[in-house]
DNA sequence: GTATAAAAAGACCGATTGGTTTATTTATAG
DNA sequence: CTATAAATAAACCAATCGGTCTTTTTATAC
């Protein structure tokens, strides 16, 4: 079962929940709290019982839609043993991000950055620290692989994932703009290729 | 001197230039009539002369935007002969795209997909149609680079353009959320790397 | 089961939304 | 310079925006 959970964090869960499906389909601005009301059932008033503003709803969603994908990344990492297999499992989970996104709407980062970056400095401050754990969970794999000897001690941790969030976010948008996952396959596949040839001995 | 143009020519250019501007600051749906009048100081009447409605208004203003930056890279293209001069144009033009960007707010061609993919079809299609120009200019190149003998025959033009876009947007998208543009050039240098690595011989 | 506190409904708020219409101004052709 | 058409201003529209407030309903502790 359960833990015990009171009627006002189920209701906060369900408009957060909810919430984040939509600003990840119409971002912030194209969301209306007229679009919350109706995707979760309440009033005004219930919303407004949980949250002070909009804002601060958003900022709610974007984290929990980043915390529902970065969960994912952790698992499939922990689930693997070897640096190798942990990027590997990085890219098949990317692989399938377009068909059966955790979040409707592509990728919550990609979104909200590109909204947020010029016109919402909170939610833009949230977008950094998620792109921050990104990046050190790539790095760590990289460190870690060579560490254990899977990798060239030469191999450039920060440098590597800078080049994957990247490239997969690139890609994410590329293959989100023509509605075809061959765009982002590629990425993934020269990702791949590059794991093989710059990071292995 | 330039060509006789008319007032409404005019002033239905001051729309689009203005307005290209705020929808690729602030997106479509962050963007007001009223923003828009008090860019260009007109007024609602004087505005609606010259388009139907505001998402006319973005169309135009998107391709106009995705002109200015797809003229100038034609521009840098044309300027040099080799096959890797004209990609590394491409490159040192990217490299400046943060600091001293054509259009303010970043990449139109970045901004206005994320936003339209799941909203806007028009848009959406007109994005598309950015991009395409952009893959093949860019897979024009390297099939240029090996007619002149410069890459290798088994080079893949279409997987390159796929890399060089996919990795172009995800640098900007990321450095932009940063602020600073270490992340960018990152990719564009490995991107570099790429040329001389995979395409030539 | 009842008292009490928490949660949600729903009416209401002023401001703003995209868009229209009519009156007025301004450009342009003769 | 004048007639005419094009371009713009400004008032106006209903609808919707995000947000508040009071009342009613619903959990929860005893």
């Amino acid at each position: 079962m359960e833990a015990t959970s009171s009627k006002a964090e189920r209701t906060r869960h369900l408009i957060v929940e909810k919430s984040a499906h939509l600003f990840n389909l119409k971002g912030y601005a194209g969301t209306s709290m007229q679009d919350i009301m109706a995707a979760t059932g309440l009033t005004k008033g219930g919303i407004y019982g949980h949250f002070e503003s909009k804002e601060e709803i958003a900022l709610a969603a974007f984290e929990h839609a980043a915390g529902v994908v970065t969960q994912l990344l952790a698992e499939k990492i922990a689930a693997k043993i070897t640096a190798t297999a942990k990027l590997q499992a990085l890219l098949s989970f990317y692989k399938t991000y377009l068909i059966a996104p955790p979040v409707q709407g592509g990728c919550p980062v990609l979104n909200t950055s590109v909204e947020a970056d010029d016109t919402n400095p909170l939610l833009r401050a949230s977008v950094v620290r998620v792109l921050n754990r990104l990046h050190k969970s790539v790095a760590n794999i990289v460190k870690l692989g060579i560490t254990q000897g899977e990798f060239k001690a030469s191999a450039d941790a920060e440098r590597f994932s800078i080049l994957f969030v990247s490239m997969v976010e690139g890609g994410v948008m590329v293959s989100k703009a023509y509605g075809d996952p061959k765009y982002l396959a590629t990425v993934l596949q020269q990702l791949e290729l590059m794991i093989d040839q710059e990071l292995k001995f």
